[in-house]
DNA sequence: AAGACCTACAACCGCACAATA
DNA sequence: CTATTGTGCGGTTGTAGGTCT
């Protein structure tokens, strides 16, 4: 974690006495021992209670943020993987913004970590192929070479760690690997067509333990059959952490798909 | 070597909503 | 019914460290 210099922005002469005890910036180990052993005793919620009386001159929401999204258990931090870069892009393009609901299919990732994740690596590549996140224009390119490439690495990889051969069988259904989820064939008016995960999965952390399936897009014709026109970078499909979309998003890719839309 | 620029991400802010007084 | 309080969510900002020039 990158630590922020250590700021007290409450010395406004004009703040009352509580205001002024309030602090803000980034937490310091002695604050998070603090919050992590007065939860241990009296468990999560009443933040406001838990900032009073734990001795730390934090707002309630300050402390519910730190805990939720640094100190819980069972957070995952590093690197988001393949399988977790594929379910994000297909919740969101079933939910949009909706972090914390796309989070309740990401165990152990949080609302904020997903929501950087989407504007420093996805809305990067929007810009890239000069189109808005959210147009129909991206939303296909992500659709059709994207995710199609996602699930060729995360296959890929799968294959090299238990030496199946590879079937593609376009009559299978379309899910992401690792997750059970189907992937939605209409992506455009997701509304309408898409399966409801609400009422698939009861418990979201099921989704992540079921087996995987093959990716087909039969539906493919926005772009042609791009996956296996376009030259795509070839690597070592790792599953683990460390890959990026820049191999999948390579300059002859984005120049192909920049004539495309334009 | 150093300054400018970029990236990643922790943390804050404002708003909405629900529960309670 | 209204006001207050607590909580959760999504958007945004600020900063350290990395990369580029």
């Amino acid at each position: 974690m990158k630590p922020f210099r250590a700021i007290n922005l409450s010395s406004s002469s004009d703040q009352n006495e509580e205001e002024m005890d309030v602090r803000k910036g980034p937490w310091i180990v002695e604050e998070d021992n603090l919050l992590v052993n007065y939860i241990a005793v009296h468990g999560e919620g009443h933040w406001n209670s838990v900032a009073r009386y734990a001795g730390l001159k934090r707002t309630g929401k300050s402390c519910r943020l730190r805990w939720l999204n640094y100190l819980r258990p069972n957070v995952r931090r590093g690197d988001i993987t393949l399988q977790e870069q594929l379910l994000i892009l297909e919740l969101h393009s079933r939910w949009g913004n909706r972090w914390s609901k796309i989070a309740q299919y990401l165990p152990g990732r949080t609302d904020n970590e997903i929501k950087n994740y989407w504007r420093t690596r996805v809305q990067k590549q929007a810009k890239q192929l000069k189109c808005e996140v959210n147009s129909k224009e991206f939303r296909d390119a992500m659709r059709f070479v994207w995710m199609p490439r996602l699930m060729e690495r995360i296959q890929a990889a799968s294959r090299s760690s238990t030496a199946q051969p590879d079937v593609y069988d376009p009559n299978k259904s379309l899910q992401i690997p690792g997750s059970g989820i189907p992937m939605n064939p209409g992506f455009e008016n997701s509304g309408a067509s898409s399966i409801s995960l609400d009422t698939q999965f009861s418990d979201p952390s099921d989704c992540y333990n079921v087996p995987g399936n093959y990716y087909s897009d039969s539906a493919c014709n926005g772009f042609g059959s791009y996956p296996g026109q376009l030259g795509l970078v070839e690597n070592e499909g790792s599953l683990g952490g460390g890959e990026s979309l820049e191999s999948v998003w390579n300059e002859e890719n984005i120049l192909f798909l920049q004539q495309q839309l334009s």
